[in-house]
DNA sequence: ATGTGGATTTTTAGATTTAAAAAAGCAATA
DNA sequence: TATTGCTTTTTTAAATCTAAAAATCCACAT
């Protein structure tokens, strides 16, 4: 069933509405409000919803649009396997690792990657534009490209925790620091709805999300959005690092507690407390050496069929 | 004179060494060792010597390569002017400015870009390119391109420096920190030679590359990458605002006194000190309003021949 | 009046080709 | 033996074309 990405995409998400209950069962799925709310056309919209009429998870009825069928169950389960909400760039991780565990050398041309990893020029470059927009590589003088050694090691890990808890206690502090309580109900509900599963049994990316999203949420109540962006962009790069290793789940749920006290914090307006809290916070992650495990340097060659 | 790109990229870098006497009169340049110091080969350095033995500033001599051919007097001048070291992406310039004087939509097609700037496929798709790196721009779902509202006005002035007046204080007591003379010296060479040239007559340009590299000099010493990256990265925004306004330029000398200032401290070892005398320094120009004019919300419209 | 269904138009990604630019190779020379 | 000058090979940017995808439009049903 090949369909264009975007309508993928869009799939997923109205699944999701489905799934966390935004939309009700029988409820009437209207494609342009749709539509605007992704920031799309009817079109993809619409392809969307074809699919999922397809899956069981929707009801077209003629000249009326799509309804929701039934309530969440088996259907949704098997749905949302095939959703794969966060494996998206493919290439682009592969890449990274190879680079992380120097299977390539730091520098190459572009034709060097499109034969050893298969790809068209376009692949190629999608995959570098990424690269270089989250700052591990750039295009040499005249051709090819060099990687850069920001993140390669555990030392990195250390370098990017200092400077969050520099960044993020202060950001509190800023004259402009507006609390939203939107943003904290939501980050809110998503703690304790963390607390409440079996962490066990969420998947790894799942955990490094929310965790990545608290912070990113929180940082932007600072209403100085130089803050935000430098910490969205240190945490991908600390993505990078942390998709190779596992996470320690033991510190999760007291990760999840602190989140929730520095909520509270705000939330009652003592924000000078609640920027102490997160600096011990993050100092806390960092103190306890990673809550990752680094793995790599042994099981990096384990299977080196790239290599030429 | 058509030729490539990096041979004139090439040629200026050699022209700075034959000004800056890091090249004496009569001095042999070897190609090979040029090409691995600037990380070509020896193509287009080459090509750039060709071009400055045309000039006049080198000499060739059969079979044995090219040297350097006299003072620098009139003839380097001249060189000079032609080398336009800041004036690359013109195109890049046109959009932003456009995009911070609100001549264009939030939201555009590259088409629409196309038509309206006269530009080919991949031209559009380079400035666009740039624009999505320095975090300004953003592809849409579906087709088309979304403008963000960043560094818009003399608001994202004050919210930068507040940004830096916390990083740059704190990367000089970062752990990893560690003096590096090399560095220092090289500043303070520049800071000294502005305070020795007539301010008034440098371009403005150079005035805030000289005074933006200064900084992110420094907090490289942090050895803290992420320090230096997300500094770049506010420059970079920076720039893109300062380049639309005036330079005030009876701050200029203020300013260079203070970075030889903080260059003794840091070289006496007083790197606390150095710290405050840092913050100070950024705290200066954020108290003192901006060191440049806001100009554009008076003179925007002047010309709007690209309006639609 | 709003929203659907489908047709039409616009926009863009991808493949292909061409020419320019850069890198690599090699004989000749200081 | 290192370096030049020139040649050959490789790499890439740019232009063109084609098909897919998304946006827009419009008649019609609710």
């Amino acid at each position: 069933m090949r369909s264009s990405q975007l309508a993928q995409t869009i799939a997923n998400e109205i699944t999701l509405l489905v799934t966390s209950g935004e939309l009700g069962v029988g409820e009437h799925l209207k494609t342009q409000q749709l539509a605007d709310r992704f920031g799309v056309s009817r079109s993809p919209v619409r392809e969307a919803m074809d699919m999922l009429a397809g899956q069981g998870l929707l009801e077209q009825k003629e000249n009326r649009g799509f309804f929701v069928k039934e309530a969440p169950g088996a259907i949704v389960e098997r749905v949302r396997e095939d959703a794969e909400p966060f494996e998206v760039a493919n290439d682009y991780q592969r890449l990274a690792e190879d680079w992380l565990t120097d299977r390539i050398p730091a520098e190459v041309t572009e034709q060097t990657l499109r034969e050893r990893y298969g790809l068209t020029k376009s692949q190629v470059n999608d995959v570098l534009m990424r690269a270089s927009r989250e700052g591990w590589a750039e295009r040499k003088q005249g051709y090819g490209w060099r990687f850069l050694p920001v993140a390669k090691t555990p030392q990195a890990f250390e370098q990017i925790y200092r400077f969050r808890m520099l960044i993020e206690p202060a950001a509190m502090l800023e004259p402009e620091f507006a609390l939203d309580r939107k943003i904290i109900e939501e980050q809110r509900r998503t703690q304790l709805r963390m607390l409440d599963t079996d962490i066990e049994r969420l998947p790894a990316e799942r955990l490094l999300h929310n965790g990545a999203l608290f912070h990113e949420e929180l940082i932007k109540m600072s209403n100085n959005p130089f803050f935000h962006i430098s910490l969205v962009r240190v945490n991908r790069m600390r993505r990078l690092l942390e998709y190779r290793s596992r996470v320690d789940r033991s510190r999760t749920v007291r990760q999840c507690q602190e989140h929730l006290e520095i909520l509270d914090l705000l939330e009652r307006g003592e924000v000078v407390e609640a920027s102490y809290a997160m600096r011990r916070h993050l100092g806390g992650a960092l103190s306890k050496k990673s809550p990752v495990t680094w793995s790599w340097s042994h099981q990096a060659h384990e299977k080196d069929g790239l290599e030429k």
